[in-house]
RNA sequence: GCGCCUGUAGCUCAGAUGGAUAGAGCACCCGCCUUCUAAGCGGGCGGUCACUGGUUCGAAUCCAGUCAGGCGCACCA
């Protein structure tokens, strides 16, 4: 049980006892230190229910309140309850989760099965800077969920099939250039590709785009070769990246993946009569039993309320983007056994989302649909970043940008460092700093890109970060005889180790809080809190010239901190290094 | 037209179910390397929480309206 769940147990007892019946008794962690540890209003919130006076009530229940070997509380303000956990119970509770290979963190999801659709792009054109975000955000949320207890599945629904192949096909005829796509295929398709884009207004050149597509999908064999040596050498470039940015999937059940589904998912929508066909399209419309403002399938336009169905079959017979995701439900809920499915997309899909959960939910398909959105990267402009303008700053250049900063950082503040370590260190400096911007920032807001907001390496960074971890494993290297912290007696007594074991102890209570709103970036704070407190406490309190017992017990300290920032670390994917 | 997201210090951003004197970083100013890595630590400066009204013991947070920016609304994904 974590510290906050012990003191609101205790507090739910002496609420029965203080008011004659149970009561909700919600504890939280202090807003200022000042007053305590921990604080809880529930005697402001009971007493405007009871309209009473909630001093008098916050009176009676510390009264009645037995915190025994826990921690003190007092009345303060308007009637806070503020609870001052004692250090001999931080002591323990530090010794137990040395223990502890969880780090004191519950198994949330146990038995709960979750798949992740994050990053998704389209084959055949470049990664840029606005894919960075759902990529990073996804993959957070997968290893916090897995570190939960949830059996993850991270899948990549990559666009592998669609209207863009038609043009593709048509430049591959047209302009490939084969030496150039042995070099280097993705600039080859994306070369080709943009060439083709830029006919989009000649009709002739469009209706050719067309016909290759229909010869694609009707299985022409020349077509169908041509569409997998763009999957190939795509997917190939695409695991580069991922590599680079370590990031995993387990499948890459891309767009094409459900093509054989499709035409029975229409069928059934339309045997279940929630599909019908209109002016030669199968369409969604709304079911009516929900007012129209709430109704995903009604809009108001100029002229009052009208349908906004979701085509699923258009009236040349060809699928869409709808028809591929509620077929991919069907997957994941029926073969997967999904009881969570995570949709980590930016936020103008919003509507897209709402209406396909709510088609599934009248399909039958149970299990709990979350679209996670995420801001927009905007231009210099405040425009929406936009693939076919060409004019993005590709992921690559980030990364590359991000590294070399961090090179130069290194050799101007550690220049002992060289040759491959430096390099190593290097890329995870840079590519921890490039994650550690998006992930500490709230998901929903949307912001101009800059190169020096993204790669930023001083103040609230990951190379701060690392840095706390670095400064640690050099005090462990400095040691003489290896150290086993799992039996040190914990003695605090400076405020800087009590306040860092106060954050050791909260890890476990921090955790399962960021999948509530997935909101990966509470972690992201919590590993900063946790970094400050350490630099105070490595500035404060000296380890190896510490008399014993406190030597061991702040090497156990410090043993702790290591373990719990790299899991933070970790779960927010990002490396540390041994040295920087 | 309707809907969704956003608006907090000069800049970039945090602020959990409504709570105490609204917090960080950057920038700027002042201190700290004979002691475990100064990518650090300690301190200072900096605010009408877009605006107006409402709900109540109490609002950056909830409700209504206004303004500003972004995005979306039938055969693209």
């Amino acid at each position: 049980m974590t510290l906050l769940q012990e003191l609101e147990s205790r507090l739910a007892t002496a609420l029965t006892a203080a008011l004659g019946g149970p009561a909700h008794a919600p504890v939280a962690a202090a807003a200022d230190l000042r007053f305590g540890d921990y604080q809880s209003n529930a005697a402001m919130v009971l007493s405007k229910e009871r309209k009473t006076n909630p001093r008098p009530l916050a009176q009676q229940i510390v009264d009645h309140l037995d915190l025994t070997g826990l921690a003190t509380a007092d009345i303060a303000g308007p009637g806070f309850i503020n609870f001052r956990i004692l250090p001999e119970t931080y002591a323990a509770r530090v010794a137990a989760l040395i223990r502890d290979e969880r780090l004191g963190v519950p198994a949330t999801g146990a038995g709960k099965t979750v798949v992740i659709d994050f990053s998704a792009p389209n084959v055949a054109k470049p990664m840029h800077v606005g894919h960075i975000r759902g990529t990073i955000i996804g993959d957070s949320l997968a290893r916090i969920a897995r570190f939960l207890g949830y059996k993850v599945i991270a899948d990549n629904h990559i666009g592998d099939w669609g209207t863009q192949f038609g043009m593709i096909i048509y430049g591959w005829n047209h302009f490939l250039d084969e030496a150039a796509l042995t070099a280097n295929p993705i600039a080859e398709l994306v070369r080709v590709y943009r060439k083709v884009n830029l006919s989009k207004d000649d009709p002739g050149v469009m209706d050719a785009c067309k016909s290759e597509l229909v010869k694609l999908q009707s299985g022409d064999p020349e077509n169908l070769a041509i569409w997998q040596k763009c999957i190939d050498v795509s997917k190939a470039g695409l695991q580069k990246i991922y590599d680079r940015l370590n990031v995993k999937f387990d499948y890459w059940h891309g767009e094409s993946f459900y093509n054989d589904r499709l035409a029975s998912t229409v069928s059934e929508f339309l045997e279940k009569g929630i599909a019908r066909e209109s002016d030669g399209a199968i369409c969604i419309f709304s079911d009516e039993t929900k007012p129209k403002e709430d109704d995903p399938f009604m809009v108001h336009k100029e002229d009052g309320w009208t349908d906004n169905p979701a085509i699923i079959r258009k009236a040349d017979g060809g699928f869409l983007y709808a028809t591929t995701d509620l077929a991919t439900i069907q997957y994941r809920i029926d073969e997967w056994q999904a009881d969570h499915v995570w949709y980590v997309v930016g936020v103008p899909q919003q509507l897209h989302f709402r209406q396909l959960f709510d088609a599934a939910a009248r399909w039958g398909k149970l299990g709990d649909l979350q679209h996670i959105a995420f801001g927009s990267i905007l231009g210099d402009d405040r425009k929406l970043m936009k693939t076919r303008s060409g004019e993005n700053v590709g992921l690559i250049e980030v990364l590359g940008e991000a590294v070399e900063r961090a090179a130069k950082a290194i050799a101007d503040k550690n220049p002992d460092l060289q040759g491959d370590e430096a390099a190593r260190i290097a890329e995870i400096v840079g590519i921890g700093a490039v994650k550690f911007s998006e992930l500490s920032q709230g998901r929903l807001t949307d912001y101009v890109f800059s190169w020096d907001r993204m790669l930023a390496l001083q103040g609230d960074t990951a190379p701060y970060l690392q840095y706390s971890h670095v400064r640690i494993r050099s005090i462990f290297r400095k040691l003489e005889t290896p150290f086993d912290a799992t039996t040190a007696e914990i003695h605090l007594n400076e405020p800087a180790e009590v306040h860092l074991a106060r954050l050791l102890v909260r890890f476990g209570e921090v955790l399962p809080t960021i999948l509530e709103e997935f909101r990966p970036n509470l972690l992201a704070n919590y590993v900063l809190e946790l970094a400050r407190a350490f630099h105070s406490y490595f500035e404060a309190c000296p380890v190896l010239k510490a008399e014993e017992p406190t030597r061991s017990s702040r090497l156990a300290l410090c043993e702790l901190t290591s373990r719990t920032l790299k899991q933070g670390l970790d779960l927010l994917g990002i490396e540390v290094p041994e040295r920087m």
